[in-house]
DNA sequence: AAACAAGAATGTAATAATTACAACTTTGTA
DNA sequence: TACAAAGTTGTAATTATTACATTCTTGTTT
């Protein structure tokens, strides 16, 4: 069963061993990857495979709605191809990007109440320092 | 009275005449300027300007938490000098950072209920159509 | 007031992510 | 098999941002 290529079919993307690749990718990584990354995994088993087909397409993905752009961290943006509704974290040591539970319900605006504002996507983005790092910085400091 | 100057010294900021005109030109202008916004404006006025201080200049003030820098745009960072707690919504057309008002309660995690993390800032960014470029949307699309 | 040191500002050069683009390849179909 | 459309590739350009060495300010000490 090949899960990925059937996902962006649904999606209305055409899929190709490369689309097919990082499709897969980002559902067996929740790293939040980044082009590079993605680029630099994926070299091994598509040897010919370019950093611009990486952009092509996870701009294509983002553009069909398959995939999530994140924009938490400010040097380079980074995809999730992790749909449910969840806000992320970043953490200002380690610079690496959790998952967080949204336990009440963020306001997602909608047609009313938000003078006519069409919303499309919403992200709550939080900084700060993961557990380990936290961990870490309090040995030292305190 | 020199609001601007102020406001920095409460947030252990030296004045400088560069630094009073940045931090004025955010409290009077909420558009979520550029460094580029606030170093063309600013040109005028102080013609010595160095785009590298602009840099340096909000780099610090947001450092020391004196103003908000947004990742909303995924060119290039955008900062706020409103530091109420607020969203942001992005239009995807003309490309414009609104303040949207935070109506419900936004899960500012704490120390409990986050494995450990600490968040040092939370954001809450909406991109779609804002009210004006969704009404000529509508007129030509539908 | 002159000398001095620390911090700030400046301008240019470097870096790094992203995009533009033209050439080449793959795919599906007639 | 031929062909067109779509997809991929690699290089060159673009753009925001940072590094860094030099110059300028400011406040302080003599």
């Amino acid at each position: 069963m090949n899960h990925a290529r059937q996902y962006l079919i649904d999606n209305g993307i055409k899929p190709s061993v490369q689309r097919i690749a990082i499709m897969k990718y980002l559902f067996e990584h929740r790293t939040h990857p980044t082009v590079d990354d993605i680029f630099h995994d994926l070299h091994d088993a598509i040897p010919t495979l370019s950093r611009t087909t990486v952009y092509n397409t996870l701009k294509l993905f983002a553009e069909k709605g398959a995939i999530l752009s994140l924009t938490i961290d400010e040097k380079k943006v980074r995809f999730d191809g992790y749909k449910q509704r969840h806000a992320h974290f970043r953490c200002l040591e380690c610079d690496e990007v959790f998952d967080i539970s949204l336990d009440r319900d963020v306001e997602f605006p909608q047609e009313d109440g938000l003078r006519g504002f069409k919303a499309v996507e919403t992200h709550v983005y939080h900084r700060g320092y993961c557990a380990e790092c936290a961990k870490k910085k309090n040995f030292n400091n305190n």
